[in-house]
DNA sequence: CTGAGTGCAAACGCTTTGCAGACAG
DNA sequence: CTGTCTGCAAAGCGTTTGCACTCAG
């Protein structure tokens, strides 16, 4: 999978910033991971092609790149996870399996409904990209899990 | 405010456990303190009336009360925040103003309508007391706010 | 008495940071 | 050339753990 509907050096350069060959790499292997990569699961794999880029860097890379709004991050069970934020799915939520472990997207469109009467009765303004719902999906029913 | 609606000790004591005054303390303390308390937070105060208890006895406290259902935890911002789970309020969730750092109760039924679509649509049951939404209170529009 | 519970101190996992050198622009 | 970025190593943060001692029952 590529990366490369937007123009990715150019948005870097306009912002005054470098795109180092670590920081493509960083990028490349998180796009061919798909997304919900935790910071452990990215590094190990691009060590593993790369041992020389240091861990350290690709915190700072996935910094910069959120920062930039081309990653998106989330903190599922005290670990940062991270994902290519496509211009396709711009804000969306998260459902965790506490069963399996896996981790689902929760269309925006869903979420509206629910925004919307929390402002009506709380006046409360809820993002609609940082919500993590924890679960069992289908799969993983609390019968059979717990 | 006194937590004494149930009968702690015997509740303890029925589990093979004992209630040491160190325990005791801990759950006057957050009971004290009224709810969503992290850990650094009841530390402080617990050890500003006792300086002899530990940092670990505390956590080791919390978890002690946390498996008999006396008290809730939540995750927040990366840290564990806790409360008094009451038998008056049972499953609710949060949500967190990121203005004034705020944390208000959301009452469980406002979540109802929205886990029964998440569960005819994606089959996915979601906890009902695991939730934490963050966004902006009444006060803290995110136009002054940002 | 006895072992559940404590204080101490050290280690943990994840993340951040200071620094000197390296390289994209 | 310049100063952004890197690798290294060390520290930071919140939390957990091993150990010998203590005290609730």
């Amino acid at each position: 999978m590529s990366h490369t509907t937007t123009d990715i050096p150019a948005l870097i350069r306009a912002h005054g910033y470098r795109l180092t060959p670590q920081r493509q790499i960083i990028l490349d292997t998180l796009c061919a991971m798909g997304g919900h990569v935790t910071v452990a699961e990215l590094f190990e794999r691009v060590h593993a092609h790369h041992p020389a880029i240091d861990r350290s860097t690709v915190y700072r890379g996935l910094d910069f790149f959120r920062e930039l709004g081309l990653v998106s991050a989330a903190e599922i069970g005290g670990a940062a996870i991270y994902e290519i934020s496509a211009d396709a799915h711009p804000a969306h939520n998260h459902l965790v399996c506490r069963g399996c472990g896996d981790i689902d997207h929760l269309p925006a469109d869903l979420f509206d409904d629910f925004a919307a009467r929390l402002r009506d009765q709380f006046g409360f303004r809820a993002d609609m990209d940082s919500l993590t719902i924890s679960g069992f999906c289908r799969e993983c029913g609390p019968v059979d899990g717990a």
